[in-house]
DNA sequence: ACCTGAACACCGTTCAAGT
DNA sequence: ACCTGAACACCGTTCAAGT
């Protein structure tokens, strides 16, 4: 009921430092996540980085997920807010870019969308930035939310799998299961991969974000028809 | 060494059917998976469905992440291979549109992809599928790798956060935090987001995977500079 | 109000032993 | 070769009790 978690930070005590707070409990937490990776995030991890029982941190965060849509708040509210263009082609492209960047500092972002999803109160301004430039560029207000849709989708999926991949390279305790499977690649069956085999790490390693996305909405602005049936902006 | 996996399924002993075998335990799995949803599968769940011991089961399986492979595995080698269109460019369509039919049978999809990568063995025929067709269509290799690359982002991405949505609505036990977030919002500061809170469930549920991998595909075609520096189709 | 201790119901995996 | 039992080092979370 009094949930809090929406609006305000909410009222701050001012008499002694209280020692444990929901702000000390975000900053160890973003502090294990860069520092051990995601994966290390665990209530008892964070406890005993804080020299606290695990239970002491269930009286500030209801549970592991608030605590995960916390720390993506935070990533998103002190994301730097950059001038937008006024060009509003650009400015969809910028304000694309943007959710691209809050989502690539979170390491968690895979757990993040196993359980909850972006529509997290601060995250909303980059949406709502995302929605006013499609619209400015004349789509209609359900196309710009299919818009805004394909952007978070391979905005979400190209995240995560670098994420994977850098995880990989981290660890690389055996090499990759995809090293065996592209050696074993016959070249009757799979010519063309076994062609790129050994281009294959290469190439898949370029950050090739700002080329989808510019290609995502280059074919967003081509076709006439994209969503098939033009239902009227504002149904009852 | 003799780890067996990519080529064949191995030699089977014709003696006694020696009950557990690694077809049983993917079996089992798969029924898990479909009865109880991903997150259920854990190895102990398996090894007590298949009425072992949970150390049985690692004699016919190295770990967790294999059983996730081997059961992507399955999938994409029972995948139907319907014929492919004469034309490229609808060949192209046609195999983006398979890689996302098997991976949209993967509920475990995202750990897959939190520890793994794509590129198992029985789906290499998929992405050769993809890089052929993007060869027909008159792109580069390298542009027809930035063009799988660009589909697989996109698929990932809308079939990840469609599992997670799906699954909230399967749980429904508290209504999704998102709903709390887009009551809160304020007209002044998200007008576009505010003008869509009510209409938001009914237009992100529906299925726009389509229109969106048309949108992407039209943009590779349309930009004739895709990638920057147009680098030698094959390096030495 | 804030924190602790003990407990519940789980995990993946290793190791030594059984047949 | 194939399986079991016991153990290790973890999980998230609840519940009752302390101050």
């Amino acid at each position: 009921m009094r949930s809090s978690e929406p609006g305000t930070t909410g009222r701050r005590r001012v008499g002694r430092p209280s020692q444990l707070s929901q702000e000390a409990i975000i900053e160890a937490a973003q502090r294990i996540v860069d520092e051990e990776g995601d994966g290390s995030l665990s209530m008892r991890r964070l406890a005993r980085e804080l020299s606290i029982t695990p239970m002491a941190l269930y009286h500030h965060v209801r549970d592991r997920d608030q605590l995960l849509r916390l720390l993506l708040e935070t990533k998103a509210r002190n994301l730097p807010r950059p001038p937008m263009p006024d060009d509003p082609r650009e400015r969809l492209t910028a304000a694309a870019q943007l959710l691209y960047d809050v989502l690539a500092e979170c390491p968690f972002l895979g757990e993040i969308l196993a359980s909850e999803d972006l529509m997290t109160a601060s995250c909303l301004w980059v949406i709502e930035a995302v929605l006013e430039a499609a619209l400015a560029c004349g789509f209609t207000l359900e196309e710009a939310v299919g818009l805004y849709r394909a952007i978070a989708h391979y905005t979400g999926g190209e995240l995560l799998i670098r994420l994977t991949r850098e995880r990989h390279l981290a660890h690389l305790d055996h090499p990759p299961y995809r090293a065996r499977a592209l050696a074993a690649l016959q070249p009757q069956t799979h010519p063309r991969l076994c062609a790129l085999a050994d281009h294959w790490p290469a190439l898949t390693s370029r950050d090739t974000h700002r080329a989808g996305l510019q290609a995502l909405l280059e074919g967003f602005f081509q076709s006439p028809d994209r969503s098939g049936p033009q239902a009227p902006a504002a149904p009852a």
